[in-house]
DNA sequence: CTTTGTTATTTTAAGTTTAAACTATATGGT
DNA sequence: ACCATATAGTTTAAACTTAAAATAACAAAG
């Protein structure tokens, strides 16, 4: 039996009730992580059954598409939120398909260099086309003031979060 | 060498560029993908470093803690965006740390119910207190208008999604 | 040189995630 | 009763995740 529902779209309401008792910070907070959830999952769904590609694959392959030159894995880690230790088997996946190429660096070779290949190029250019139209597909309703004011919004939301960081990761 | 930096506040620039060649709708996902991150990944390492709990397990609790009757997994699922199969072992270590309790319904044995035990409750109100103050914490620097005008608009946002999913679950 | 430290990547262990298959139980039509 | 089907929950497989330890290569000080 097929049943993922982890993803409904009622899931505020439901998985956090009424919400008016919450004070305001929680109540955004709320609908903005069920929200980006249900977007998550809908490309995540998309990138899966057209292409069968994962979203940390597609924000890897990303990266490099940006660096024709091809990017030390290291340097990747930084780039993709996914961790030191995670890139190592995503790149393996990757290079298994035949999207990605690892060169060992000439002058150190502590180094591993991941570059996309040609067919990794294409495929990139395909999930990256679908990406941007899923989007304007699924956000078409909400209005351009809306998309323009939550971008801005956001920005402020961001630096607050930002700032008041518990780690030594604040900038 | 320790060196988990997943999660680097500048990580929207770093990740995707200047992205001033996205599209608007694009541009706006990546900055609230990346700032849901940030939030996201705060909020669990306080969880766990105070409290050693996991996110989807105060998520579990806050659902239990509503219900005082208690709720069936498959409910707990729809409700908590954690898909069915995950229920199960996240229940047996809630039930392992005695916050939980399961029991097997009368009329239909298929049924497993799940409620909080006293201790439960205990341990779910002193963490859902600090998950109040610690967004109040963090968004403190964004403004009162900026939240109210974010909590409007990422509802136009959600609405438009929730319309556009290509699963059946739309409603 | 050789010890000491640093950097790049891989490996490991524990746990989470999704999607899908599986088991057990119930329900409804005949 | 019997069979098909639906439902509740569990299990499985593959991918991902974090944190930490391990390996390997380089760098530099004495």
């Amino acid at each position: 039996m097929i049943d993922h529902h982890a993803a409904s779209p009622d899931m505020e309401l439901i998985v956090h009730g009424p919400s008016g008792r919450n004070k305001p910070e929680t109540r955004l907070w709320l609908r903005m992580l069920s929200t980006t959830r249900l977007i998550t999952n809908e490309i995540r769904r998309r990138l899966r059954s057209q292409f069968g590609a994962t979203l940390p694959q597609f924000d890897l392959m990303a990266q490099l598409y940006r660096e024709e030159a091809g990017l030390r894995l290291g340097e990747l880690s930084r780039r993709t939120m996914v961790t030191n230790g995670n890139i190592t088997g995503l790149v393996e996946r990757l290079e298994a398909d035949g999207l990605v190429k690892r060169t060992t660096h000439d002058q150190d070779r502590r180094v591993t260099v991941a570059k996309l290949t040609p067919a990794g190029i294409d495929r990139f250019l395909l999930m990256a086309a679908a990406h941007e139209e899923w989007l304007r597909e699924l956000l078409q309703d909400a209005g351009d003031e809306a998309v323009q004011s939550l971008w801005v919004n956001i920005g402020y939301l961001k630096a607050s979060v930002s700032a008041h960081l518990s780690g030594e990761e604040a900038e």
